[in-house]
DNA sequence: TCTCCGTTGCACACCAGTGTGCAATCTACT
DNA sequence: AGTAGATTGCACACTGGTGTGCAACGGAGA
């Protein structure tokens, strides 16, 4: 009884319990990412487990793609906190940005598909807070004028981030060659010149 | 029998069969535009009929997303092929293209979504023909130095008018405004400087 | 008037996924 | 050894969509 706590991690009765339930999340994501209608079965199975033990982490299917989302949104907010508090000039902000958060959009790509039918609603409020950083960069980009101003900074942000999202569901998605393609790709759409462009992912390899 | 002919529309009833088989088309890509798991019970209501019905018409449903992918793919090649066919600048013939091709992708932007899962595989092969008029109208405008190459024509063309479809898929998208917004963004995204891609949206309101 | 034939309304079987219940099993900790 | 707890394997009920069968209705055409 050296040990009055509660939660000490308890050795490793609970801590092999969040590694199959890490696993389960993990592993929601890839199968969720080839086919978003998988069900909890299929998801189970790419896990190593059963069904039943999926639904003892996870109370429903919702509350799956719940605490995905929500891991989502950490990532990504965390990331763009960073990049926002930095008094870069903005395309080089947004620059940084993409490339560092490329390989978060790419494991989450899953939650673009998700967005629209039965789930959408809870996921499109989850992201709220992610969706008003991006417009502030981009909003910041376009007072500085680095940005173009064809559209207002709310649907521009989304677009260009859509597409990130879209070069991260395509095919060769992987690898540093997506997140050239995606930065340089979004800065162009965003307004920024070709040749500004391409320095700038030059100095964020 | 002053008619020896086997199709001269035999006056009415085909064609009020014709009508409601067209209405449930429409319909469809209607509903599942908003909800892309609509079933066909909530088609058949939309288009004012019962679900035994629509199964007259379409023997599955696979079926009926067929029928709206071909629809989708001839009107598409129409306007590809025309637009391909003229002169002009690549750049200007893609901002034609996306003007012409805007009603029709706003319409059909269901197809999008439906494009995973399920029907997936038999879109994507329907659509392969557009696919490569597509890449070849970039193809010609990054053979000219009109547009950036920092993807390869086939991958840029698919991402160019994904965003069309994404922004067509967005709240604000129909009238003109989605229409400009679409045709600049695209222009943008395939490395027109911006002033050329306002001068060319000027041309074709 | 009588006959097609599209349409309707209802029936059914089938399937796939969801979520729950419970006894059995295995394992780490005491 | 004993126990708590995660996991398993199987059961079940429920839901919702699909596709089919069939008798009945109703209007246009012979």
């Amino acid at each position: 009884m050296c040990n009055n706590g509660v939660v000490p991690t308890e050795s490793s009765r609970v801590r092999s319990m969040n590694e199959t339930r890490d696993r389960i999340l993990d592993v929601a994501l890839d199968v969720l990412g080839e086919n978003p209608d998988a069900g909890m079965g299929d998801i189970a199975s790419a896990a190593g487990v059963v069904r039943r033990t999926v639904y003892g982490h996870f109370p429903s299917r919702l509350d799956l793609v719940r605490t995905l989302t929500e891991r989502a949104v950490t990532e990504m907010t965390a990331v763009l906190t960073e990049v926002n508090a930095s008094d870069a000039e903005a395309d080089a902000a947004w620059a940084e940005f993409i490339a560092r958060l490329w390989p978060v959009a790419h494991r989450y790509r899953v939650l673009l598909a998700l967005r629209r039918g039965e789930y959408g609603e809870a996921i499109h409020g989850l992201l709220g807070p992610v969706d008003e950083l991006l417009a502030d960069l981009v909003k910041r980009g376009q007072d500085t004028d680095v940005f173009a101003q064809h559209l207002s900074a709310g649907i521009l942000s989304q677009v260009a981030y859509g597409v990130v999202f879209a070069i991260a569901d395509s095919d060769l998605s992987n690898g540093t060659l997506g997140a050239r393609a995606a930065t340089i790709t979004s800065l162009l759409m965003l307004g920024v010149p070709e040749t500004r462009a391409i320095a700038l992912v030059g100095d964020q390899p």
